[in-house]
DNA sequence: AATTTAAATAGATAATTATCTATGGTGCTG
DNA sequence: CAGCACCATAGATAATTATCTATTTAAATT
């Protein structure tokens, strides 16, 4: 027997002749005419190669083959009305999977996140891809992720981005440091004070030095360290000043104080990015939904972005 | 999703995709070009109205969507394979049904040819119809089985009759009657005697009645009873003489005797029938098939008919 | 025997498929 | 950067399918 030409359709069809047990009434049901039910059971026939039907009692009977094939075919046809439901639910991206690519700054906002998510849709699958700014552009250029979480978005007219989470920079110096003790300062004021900066590259460096050069300003005495945490432990034990994103400082902040710079703290944000030549599965574009409608759910108020019903919107 | 227009080609080509990573790899498998299987994935993916694989890692990988798919299909071509093999037993016969309508008189050799054949095709399934030649004629006109076995075969084009088993009929006596004592006799010398009969139509009586005008002779004392058996006891009984298929007198010969009348035993056969215009299962051919080459082991062997091999030769 | 119902066959057509060759783009690899 | 391997698209064609209407044949019921 050649499977190749056996389609669902006949299946479908010879499931209702047998039903039935009779063509015509089979053809009725399926809104044909009840030639081309003959028709269609004499090539199932072919292809089978004996006979499927037989009339009995004034009906169409199946043959041992016949019957065989009618569960068969029941069987096969089940599996696929499955396999719709389970589409259905795929459709509505109740289920899925969802790669997300995260900067290392974003990661501690990301777990509160990704739980809402989970109880918003349990069953989209969400793969994490923690790096550097320069390990999630790679990943974003060779598109091997949905979304992305950046600071600072890449540029390109394919790219997406939204900002969602404020981001304030504070400068923040160790408890009892002198600048502490003011009200106001001016940041000239600061500029012999040894400053602990992440890599060049890094949003938080890239914001600073921006904010620096459109001041005309330049620091003399600067250490650059590669980790957020570590600037932060750093600075708690008076090695430097430094500016960083609020959400490092959710904890262990005993020991640092805020400095009342003017223009401080810097306000960036973090952007959810995708790429526009992609089409987002329907479970990220849940995942996107979610943060459009219920970030304020998982994130202290103040920090959601204003406008996150810019996510929805097509552009 | 309309599952009409999937064809199981479809999905077998979809299931070398999947497990190859390469369209192109696919395509050399199945014998096909790139391009064709190309258009048929994306006929597939337009069926299903999801992407079902993207590039990733220089391969072809399975969306969350299209790895169902690829379950899916997969079970359902395990399916119809098995469905293959199941076919494939019918084919030789192996397995199936045979319907097989019998007179009364034949029954007593009927479970001894499926006890033989039983052992020769466990599988195949024997419905055994039973009745007078009257019902089993209309069963045959009817269509309603696939074999049938007759001592009188109707006629007709359509009607393929072959002898298989002999069936000598025999005149017998209670033992003691006069007759029993004579060396030999003419049958004229019998036409006195109470004869018990079965009813016209029969086989046997027709045997009987045909023999008896082809030598002018009528019977004047005859008694009509509608079973072999009966008739066997009743002779044994002394209350007449009968004209009975030897198989009928099996068991209990021991009051009966035989008469050494010319012409007797009266040769008769029993014939396996079929319809010319029918195609006989696979089943039913493996039962003829039984009878041609194995008869001998389960009957006597005086009783096997000369020439069963016409049952193989087509006619 | 007449009527009704169901199945098969014939004949036709528009749509679809399966398949090809040829070509263009993309992304690795030496 | 030239070459290769891979996928996608275009364009073409012969075959096949799905479907119809109309008719014939066969079976069942009055």
């Amino acid at each position: 027997m050649d499977l190749r030409h056996l389609s669902f359709r006949l299946l479908q069809v010879y499931i209702q002749v047998v039903r039935t047990g009779s063509i015509s009434a089979a053809a009725r049901n399926l809104h044909l005419t009840q030639p081309t039910v003959s028709l269609q059971m004499k090539k199932l026939t072919e292809t089978v190669g004996e006979p499927l039907l037989e009339p009995r009692h004034g009906k169409l009977a199946t043959t041992a083959v016949g019957n065989e094939l009618y569960r068969a075919a029941g069987d096969v046809m089940g599996r696929f009305e499955d396999f719709g439901h389970t589409l259905a639910e795929a459709r509505q991206g109740q289920w899925g999977h969802v790669k997300l690519g995260v900067v290392t700054t974003a990661k501690t906002i990301i777990p509160r996140i990704l739980g809402g998510f989970y109880h918003y849709r349990p069953k989209v699958d969400v793969t994490l891809n923690i790096g550097n700014r320069a390990r999630v552009l790679e990943r974003f250029s060779n598109q091997e992720d949905d979304l992305y979480l950046f600071s600072h978005p890449p540029t390109g007219t394919h790219v997406r981005a939204t900002a969602i989470i404020r981001n304030p920079l504070q400068l923040i110096a160790p408890k009892g440091h002198w600048a502490a003790q003011r009200q106001a300062l001016d940041f000239s004021e600061l500029k012999h004070e040894r400053f602990l900066m992440r890599e060049p590259g890094s949003a938080t460096r890239m914001a600073f030095d921006t904010w620096l050069s459109a001041r005309g300003l330049e620091l003399n005495n600067t250490q650059q360290i590669e980790s957020n945490e570590v600037i932060r432990l750093s600075v708690a034990e008076g090695l430097g000043l430094a500016v960083l994103s609020a959400h490092t400082l959710e904890e262990g902040r005993e020991k640092l104080v805020q400095l009342p710079v003017q223009g401080f703290p810097l306000e960036s944000n973090w952007y959810l990015v995708s790429r526009r030549d992609r089409r987002l599965s329907q479970a990220a574009q849940a995942l996107v939904h979610y943060m459009a409608t219920d970030l304020a759910k998982c994130i202290q108020p103040g920090w959601v972005a204003d406008d996150l019903g810019k996510l929805l919107r097509p552009d």
